[in-house]
DNA sequence: TACCAGGAGAAAA
DNA sequence: TTTTCTCATGGT
């Protein structure tokens, strides 16, 4: 990845929207529990199952412990996949608790956290960069279905390559800077999600260009906007 | 009604 | 080793 194209990139959206101040999250744990609830979905849902853990006293580590997998189902059913996500949500809180709570897990260094948050079963490798980046604010690029269609799109990638290539690639062409990693992805799904508000990332309008999300349309017209 | 969304793991080929 | 299937609600 071209250091250039990537700063290009980043400054254009930028332009064009703004500073994100992203991840939804109040405290640390609010921010894993959100990591493995937007697997393969949208954020809206994942807000509505969050809201009802709140409800019920249960966002906290030992909230979630002591719920049942069935219970725990019931309570992030809108976020979808419930019956999954409580096992794997279950199986984040039994791994935190067995290395001693958050604070021992942000005491770590990147290189064996993030194969240690690996080792769940459940959390692949964007999960664990969702949270080494956002939640224990680690230079970690989180590669998601958002950036793979936006940089093949405009034509920097494939969009096809293994996720590690592709992180190793934004890393090294951007340096490792926390702040720059989490506005850029939180700009990324702004775009993914602005630049069609019909029906985000529809391969029909987008890939027609009625929504103005093709690449050197795109750019263009985000340079416009940027001025 | 049909399609799709910010993944991950297991099963099948 | 690679590909396919499964999990599921809610919005358009």
């Amino acid at each position: 990845m071209e250091p250039e194209s990537l700063r290009r990139v980043y400054e254009l959206l930028h332009a064009a929207y703004g500073p994100q101040q992203w991840w939804p999250g109040d405290t640390r744990f609010e921010i894993m529990v959100g990591a493995v609830l937007t697997q393969n979905t949208a954020w809206i849902n994942v807000e509505r199952a969050i809201v009802n853990l709140e409800a019920s006293g249960a966002l906290s580590l030992e909230g979630v412990l002591a719920l049942s997998a069935e219970a725990l189902a019931e309570l992030i059913r809108p976020a979808g996949y419930f019956n999954v996500k409580a096992r794997r949500l279950l199986n984040l809180c039994h791994f935190i608790r067995q290395q001693g709570g958050e604070q021992r897990l942000a005491d770590r260094q990147t290189d064996a956290l993030r194969p240690a948050l690996l080792e769940v079963n459940g959390v692949g490798p964007e999960t664990a960069d969702d949270i080494l980046l956002y939640a224990f604010e680690r230079p970690v690029f989180v590669i998601d279905a958002y950036t793979r269609r936006i940089f093949s799109r405009l034509g920097m990638i494939s969009g096809d390559e293994p996720y590690e290539h592709l992180r190793q690639g934004f890393q090294q062409g951007l340096g490792p800077d926390v702040a720059l990693y989490n506005e850029y992805h939180g700009l990324i799904v702004s775009h993914a999600k602005q630049a069609c508000a019909k029906r985000p990332l529809c391969d029909d309008c987008c890939l027609r260009g009625e929504c103005g999300f093709t690449t050197s349309h795109r750019i263009s017209s985000l340079q416009n906007r940027g001025k």
